[in-house]
DNA sequence: CGTCCGCTGGACCGATCGTTCCAGTCGTCG
DNA sequence: CGACGACTGGAACGATCGGTCCAGCGGACG
């Protein structure tokens, strides 16, 4: 592997556990064994382009996870499997590891408009990805879009819960929760 | 006001719309006009122990507000008020203001277990709000406790959308979810 | 074989970080 | 009124930050 994709591999690592202000680019450059002259080179832009080109890899996997869960036919089982194997990962990590980009994106609210821009991105992918999966089980247009926002709401939610509280309860009751709306929406009355 | 209580408003106040690394003691010192001689013999644990006390003082005011909004005699009422209070708050302060310890509560999982657990013990002081207001209307023990956690996670992870996005739809649908949600628990088959 | 260029390694920069220290000020109380 | 202790203001600390610069390595290609 390259230098540049080792360089990206670590800062999407460490800004999942750390988030950005916590992660410095001395860090980065010792747990990715990329000199600091190559970082520079291939992110001219610095610490923010590195970042957000590491925001970018780890939304796309988080996105083939989503994908791949949500594969299942039914979509109470995918919703469920899907939330719940955020709680497997919470428990293997010693409840280091919550959404990987969160926290960059609340950090970069106030402080990075082109990092925010880059989670809006992903966030949006993945809602894209929910909504898609709603609408293939009969729940249509605007109705789709709301509950799309709204899972992903809780379950990003659930997951500041658990690193905080460092329990895995929170998103087993939201995706209890999350099974019995969908049993609701999908057969209403 | 005193220069200890200063010190508290803004560090609560950068907090909020900053984090906790992007904090600097400087522009505590700036903003609150006290003294870097004065945070440091008032605060002797420095940035940690000045930041919990931060913490739990926005803590309380929010606990205020919220033990405010959930007054409503419907819970339904109640719940969506409180929400949508958010969705204004955002928007009035052009989506900075979201979660006042959501952005130090991810930063400190990784980096402060004291501060975490400050953060841990806000959020139950919610949360056991909400529990006993759901209570109140009939819907008793384990559910409420699940149904109480569901409504925190729902509303954080809104707030972080909400936050990255600029929009305060995601608050708006996760309003009108809980609303719904509620009258189904209020009233079962 | 010589040239060239993508890439590397590390020295170095000024700025800022959190913290320490202490002389000095001010109100209070003996 | 003198003394004391709570608090203040600011200088200064070493560490670390993100970023720059450049000599030189090494493989590809003429």
């Amino acid at each position: 592997m390259d230098s540049r994709q080792r360089a990206i591999d670590a800062t999407a690592a460490l800004l999942w556990r750390q988030g950005l202000r916590a992660t410095g680019i001395n860090q980065i450059v010792e747990e990715s064994k990329s000199p600091r002259g190559s970082i520079y080179f291939h992110f001219p832009g610095g610490k923010e382009e590195l970042a957000a080109a590491a925001l970018r890899s780890a939304g796309a996997v988080m996105t083939a996870n989503i994908r791949g869960a949500l594969a299942h036919r039914d979509v109470r089982t995918a919703v469920k499997r899907f939330v719940l194997s955020y709680a497997k990962e919470m428990r293997e990590s010693d409840f280091q590891h919550g959404c990987p980009i969160a926290t960059v994106a609340l950090e970069a609210a106030s402080a990075s408009p082109a990092i925010r821009e880059v989670c809006a991105g992903v966030f949006a992918e993945w809602d894209a990805l929910l909504v898609a999966r709603l609408e293939r089980d009969g729940i249509r247009g605007k109705k789709a879009r709301k509950l799309g926002a709204v899972i992903l709401s809780a379950l990003e939610g659930a997951m500041i819960l658990c690193r905080t509280h460092r329990t895995t309860e929170p998103l087993e009751w939201v995706a209890e929760h999350l099974t019995a709306t969908l049993t609701a929406a999908a057969a209403p009355r």
